[in-house]
DNA sequence: CTTGACCTTCCAGTTACTGGAGACTTTATC
DNA sequence: GATAAAGTCTCCAGTAACTGGAAGGTCAAG
């Protein structure tokens, strides 16, 4: 299988298969006598394993992890789990970091006329007119 | 005033005056003989700004905009608001997506044991075992 | 045999800084 | 006046995770 395939069936694009090979997350691949990478359907499923760990969120890092508990047949669970609740506690973190940064624009915003003059309490209370 | 002055009281670090002044966020400083950059409480008043805007969130191509506004007299709150609202709009969508990732990892997680057994749901799911 | 789709490598750009090296200036202390 | 510590200067490199593009080789179809 050529890259492009695997890209298609993992949902990867080829830059970025390429990219994980060259930072080592996966192996090498085999390639054919003209240079071009092959792969079989084992990569593919790396590769999707990737790219839904990915989507969860999960730094390279940590799919790197992941990645070498899943082939390791005598891991523990724990160690899943940890790495799991781990990155709940910095979405967590992350969220509320956004829900603060919501809160104060949307409510600076409901301030500002939003006309054609220039009075704006946005701006008021960025150039910090707006500290107690 | 030195850097390491307007530092402190704006809150931004030295070296991150030095970059926003070389991508041309902020004008360059004059300079002393011995070549110091020299503030003056403008300088003071518009890192400040910057360092809520960027607080808040917006981009620092987005506080370019709002300080541009901010500077222009003549400038509409509308256009101020605008900006906001579409900065708002980003942090929702940001919102929404980790919120999605969290509700899954933590699904995963929560059927997961956590003991030393290699039995592990979040692993089998990131293998597309759990699909569908 | 030529077109077009794929593949290869390598370099550069993205966002917003941050760390560190090597050299100078200023301030404080003795 | 000498010296040491703190502050400042510029420049280079690295971070996260790709993505775009150039220049060139390869493969299947017609």
């Amino acid at each position: 299988m050529n890259i492009g395939t695997v890209a298609r069936r993992s949902g990867l694009p080829p830059k970025t298969i390429r990219y994980y090979e060259d930072i080592g997350l996966i192996p090498p691949a085999r390639r054919t006598e003209s240079g071009y990478r092959a792969y079989g359907e084992t990569d593919v499923q790396t590769l999707r394993f990737i790219q839904r760990a990915r989507g969860l969120g999960f730094s390279v890092k940590d799919v790197g992890a992941l990645l070498a508990l899943w082939q390791d047949q005598s891991r523990a669970s724990a160690d899943v789990k940890a790495l799991a609740l781990a990155h709940t506690a910095e979405i967590d973190r992350k969220i509320a970091e956004l829900e603060g940064m919501r809160r104060t624009v949307l409510h600076l915003a409901e301030r500002c006329h939003g006309d054609d003059r220039p009075e704006c309490p946005i701006l008021d209370d960025l150039a910090g007119e707006g500290r107690a």
